[in-house]
DNA sequence: ATTGTAGTTAACGTTAACGTCAATGATAAA
DNA sequence: TTTATCATTGACGTTAACGTTAACTACAAT
């Protein structure tokens, strides 16, 4: 259990963003006996999803599709279903994107490489 | 030779988009008698690479750096080794992206399993 | 020559994802 | 108990990446 300080420093976000996190239904974390935040460890893991969601460019709304997946308050067995073929089309989508990023790779090392040759007839 | 027009059609944007790219030194097409904006298939070269940038997540301003990268205008050698040494730093962050998000795909497929565990047990 | 469509610049509007106060309440340290 | 932090909820400010509108010009077709 860490307060909202602790829990900023540690994923090196400012207070306000788990705040806005929380006002934007992604987070939810309990309230002390003075209504102070508090995080559990699960909050963290989650906020962990959340950053590396971010990392990739996916935007809060996209992210709160994927991270309601990982709540436990799924109502029973059909939600549960749903939440695993949505959660494989993500997968599936993340795949894409992998392959798409090794074909930007390429281009760009195609492009390096026709630098290269023109580095060596100016050499000659 | 295309219009605004046709080059936002052909690549799906608006012509706001492709004034407000201009503006922000990322392309520069050249003008006809009429000072009207004429695209050739250099520019749009350009915005391809542009465009699969931003699905990516890059802000406009890396990807002017790394289209700068692919401006025939660099003066001199020195520029193109500088060229090449950031291209290739920028291979290097793709490839590191690539991984990480090959982990948060592990990751999603590692919770699907857990997912698919439970309503085996519900089964039971 | 006129009409309709497409183009131009300039300027203000918009949305997401926070940053930054301000006014006030909670907690820990001395 | 006072003081110094840290917390709370508004509310307004900010930046990127365009959207939208206005007032005007170019061009193609009739």
């Amino acid at each position: 259990m860490k307060s909202i300080q602790e829990t900023a420093a540690l994923f090196g976000v400012s207070t306000r963003t788990l705040r806005y996190y929380e006002e934007f239904g992604l987070l939810t974390p309990g309230r002390s006996s003075g209504n102070q935040r508090v995080y559990s460890s699960q909050d963290a893991a989650k906020l962990k999803l959340i950053l590396r969601g971010k990392k990739y460019g996916f935007s809060l709304e996209q992210i709160r599709e994927m991270v309601l997946l990982f709540d436990e308050d799924r109502s029973g067995r059909k939600q549960l279903e749903r939440s695993i073929e949505y959660g494989e089309k993500r997968v599936e989508e993340i795949e894409r994107s992998i392959r798409e990023f090794q074909l930007l790779k390429e281009e760009m090392e195609d492009l390096l490489v026709n630098f290269k040759q023109k580095l060596e007839e100016e050499e000659s």
